[in-house]
DNA sequence: CTTGTTTACTAAACAGTGTTTAGTAGATTT
DNA sequence: AAATCTACTAAACACTGTTTAGTAAACAAG
């Protein structure tokens, strides 16, 4: 039966389709001012096609969401290769920040917006990607411990009192709460914030 | 001239009557589930007169953003009344969390929403409040290098770090993004996290 | 090859949104 | 009493996400 198969590869290229022009719009304007509408002009079809592809503009969101997280997963691995798991520590949090500054579209989605995260209630398997990242931050943290330069027990905690210092600063800084500090100082005062954070854990963790 | 005077009291009461107005229906059911229209139905005036006391919706964002900032200053004061400079910063950090927790909507507003802070472009006295909040933090921290519990010489950027990984680990909660974690955990993670800060900066900072 | 059915799609409508314009009662001034 | 000004609003504009009803084309069965 190859033309079933047709039809659910078909189905596959419409979906993707979407997902493509949907991305290419959001990722140039930002997502207040992408309508469903719009994406159905760019790959011309109707808006009403969308909605037999995903359930809503949320799911929509959820999707992309996904593809950020694969993205900034490929975008730590250079970081994995340091030698010393202190240093690979350091450079995923410098990735992180790289990472949300360059893509801050991506960043809103994976981290700040509450939009995509309404569209995976019930699901189980849809936390699969926010886990595969933390579980990189982890197990380099474990990796810190096993080799003595961190002396607490509890890698989890560790890692999530990192994860929220960094996501801290560059959530911060991206959504304009450090306009306290003048224009120019602004990104070096996050930077010192960060070497300095590094240092009291490097001594005292 | 009384006439005048009554005339800018009378305009200055209707603005406070908008502001309350949007406010409770604001924390009651959120910002995305509340229009200009259901203010202005509230207050039993009509759409179009909102425009003549605020500019747009940002701007009266803005507005309840202020007031939200009012209001997390007040929750700060008992904490300053405790002896041990330390005692205050810990104090603090876990009164940010607890306005957060309590207070989600204003926060929101406060440091995760881009709107109000759309609304201040040019103006520069706006970010009085903000400086206001941060300028407690940083002497809280100065307390502490000029008793010698940190080793530190910047007192802006530890603040920085501080305010960082206190936000961070809140703003994560309240999006949702902890969700790797079983539901009954998280909170106790995020304090074991928040301890182990504690401890780490008291030792190495 | 002609039926009948299913599939893929869309035009139009629904119920909302923020915001602006034009116009009207009533208070104030002359 | 007439003219002006102020405070307000009805209605419209240009959008939004989403649903419904209906249509052409592709497919399956006789």
């Amino acid at each position: 039966m190859g033309i079933t198969e047709r039809k659910e590869r078909e189905k596959e290229e419409m979906r993707k389709l979407i997902l493509q022009g949907a991305q290419k719009l959001f990722l140039e304007n930002g997502f207040e001012k992408v309508s469903i509408r719009n994406i159905a002009d760019a790959i011309e079809y109707s808006p009403a096609t969308i909605y037999l592809y995903y359930k809503d503009k949320n799911d929509l969101l959820y999707a992309i969401h996904n593809i950020g997280f694969q993205k900034m997963i490929a975008e730590f691995q250079p970081a994995l290769s340091l030698d010393a798991p202190f240093d690979r520590l350091v450079e995923l949090g410098r990735r992180y920040f790289r990472f949300a500054f360059e893509n801050p579209e991506f960043f809103d989605l994976m981290f700040i917006m509450t939009a995509p995260i309404d569209a995976m209630a019930c699901r189980d398997d849809i936390w699969d990607e926010g886990k595969a990242a933390f579980g990189i931050l982890v197990k380099c943290v474990q990796d810190c411990i096993d080799t003595g330069v961190f002396k607490t027990r509890d890698a989890e905690v560790a890692s999530m009192m990192i994860w929220s210092m960094v996501h801290g600063n560059t959530a911060l800084f991206l959504r304009k709460r450090l306009e306290m500090f003048e224009e120019n100082r602004r990104k070096e005062v996050m930077e010192e914030a960060f070497n300095l954070f590094v240092e009291t854990i490097r001594k005292g963790l």
